[in-house]
DNA sequence: CAGAATCCCATTGGATACTG
DNA sequence: CAGTATCCAATGGGATTCTG
């Protein structure tokens, strides 16, 4: 169902980029990846089906701070991607339900590596900005 | 300059959402960190500047189509946060060098993690998007 | 209930010009 | 060379309204 990427890409990368190892196009893939899913709601949607299938309105409950707009479009991109099924059921009212694909789950797992990388860091780096925000405001020198 | 996660939101979550286990701040962690590095550019700093310190110009040129303003901005971004230095030597012409600091290498690690599930899944993901392009505008039922 | 459409504001980010 | 400042276009995203 896939095993077959990175095909016919790299056109000058092989004489000019050489000297380090892969990662020339590598940056541009990671960078494309983090335009899709850096968006403000695919992740926390991504993280709310991994406990299994919900309905449009779970997910908006679930988010709780998203509009329905946003949800419809996130969930658009997600299923264009291949990360979430859209099963439609034609009663009334409808009912549709959203569900993480095989890809979908697989995200999971780096993302989540991320996010202990962020739970495990983002005291020193919160620490960091209000360093930072001091140097910048208060003065370098001479503090009143 | 960037986006300070809600701090005292989730009004009804500690009634709702414990039936899982950890995820609900672990979500929104994940998601102040992709607000920082999920921009157009972060990423790619980092990527650059995992071979050794750089200076600016030798960014600008490494990213290619990035612009001196957003440069600027992405750094001192990530040199608020504590991801890279900021080494100023007053010659002139000026020159100033960045570097990745211990926990800007770290971070190459889970961003690593997701470089390669998006090398290995990237065709699948363009085959899903051509997909559902197709059943989007060619028709349901009757393709010419 | 799910979502499409519209309106409108806030932020992002590029291009350019100027400074030290 | 490195950086700032200004202007402006494109996009993101919330609120609201309407429909099946």
């Amino acid at each position: 169902m896939d095993t077959q990427e990175g095909t016919g890409m790299i056109p000058a990368a092989a004489e000019a980029t050489r000297d380090e190892l892969a990662t020339p196009d590598r940056c541009r893939v990671v960078s494309g990846v983090l335009s899709r899913i850096g968006d403000k709601w695919s992740v926390l949607v991504v993280m709310l089906l991994s406990h299994g299938p919900k309905r449009f309105s779970e997910l908006k409950r679930g988010v709780g701070s998203i509009s329905q707009r946003m949800l419809t479009l996130t969930l658009r991109g997600l299923e264009r991607d291949g990360l979430v099924t859209r099963t439609v059921t034609p009663t009334i009212p409808p009912r549709v339900d959203y569900a993480l694909t095989p890809l979908g789950h697989s995200l999971r797992e780096p993302v989540a590596a991320l996010g202990d990388w962020a739970l495990r860091h983002h005291g020193s780096i919160e620490a960091s900005r209000h360093d930072f925000d001091q140097r910048g405001s208060g003065g370098a020198d001479a503090p009143a």
